[in-house]
DNA sequence: GTACAATCTCTAGCCACTAGAGATACAAGA
DNA sequence: TCTTGTATCTCTAGTGGCTAGAGATTGTAC
């Protein structure tokens, strides 16, 4: 019935005690109760919550799309269409960001394995990013 | 011998005209001259260096890199191991972000394709945010 | 000469935290 | 019970890389 403290609970999910604090502050998650003195207490839904709200953001969610997410989760017996199109948006965005870094990769390689390793005015690396058209692909 | 008033630089350049101005306050670039009146004039080299930034911001940079990368093209005499070596150090974080991308884009296509289209009492997206342990790749 | 667009400086806001100051609460050992 | 030391408290400000807006001034085309 103790419940975790904040500190037990940033343990528990690698999550640190100021980023706790802020989610709360935004309102994403409250403490279970206070102690007395007015620490903060949780319980395991509590954790839980914030195991959602970690794993979202790991995969890239926004704080306000983890918002309605929370809020489709509070309300199991709703469509989740929603929460298909949430998640859809964002596989969409993954992929668009994979496609540049892609690109990013390619451009950093061939910089760095053209560097012949002599002097600024034979480098690559200056060289390419003076001009755009010496890349070989579009970012 | 007019050069660029900022509205033109910021065309030439694809760049905010306050996002020009915020790289003058950081003191990565300042323009050629000023008018009477006190608005800005760049010149050729000056585009030349904005470019040079927004190319690299592009490439994903930092500022504090760009900084140093344009200090060396500025001394071209000096060696391009340090080029190089910031450059290769970008490649690795550029890598990083892929792999990890890799993973969160398989990971949101299999919670798309499985979401049943139901109540998200059965959906895979809420379940799979809901416990770490659901997913197949590590992130 | 006048209208209007462009630019000026300055301040504040964005996101998602992160860091630090200074005060208070709690847990373990003497 | 008292003390010591760690954990927590609130509050404010800073991070990076811009972006937006207010209100004043300058430049330009007719």
């Amino acid at each position: 019935m103790a419940g975790f403290t904040i500190g037990k609970l940033s343990e528990a999910t690698d999550t640190k005690v100021q980023t706790i604090r802020y989610y709360e502050s935004i309102g994403l998650m409250a403490p279970f109760t206070r102690t007395e003195g007015g620490h903060r207490l949780y319980d395991i839904d509590d954790r839980k919550r914030l195991t959602f709200i970690r794993h979202a953001r790991e995969l890239g969610f926004s704080i306000d799309a983890i918002r309605e997410l929370l809020s489709l989760s509070d309300n199991p017996q709703t469509s989740c269409e929603r929460a298909d199109d949430i998640a859809s948006r964002q596989l969409d965005e993954v992929e668009q960001r994979l496609k540049r870094l892609r690109a990013l990769q390619k451009e950093l390689k061939r910089m760095v394995t053209e560097c012949g390793h002599g002097r600024v005015s034979d480098c690559r690396v200056i060289e390419v990013l003076s001009d755009h058209r010496l890349c070989q692909t579009s970012h």
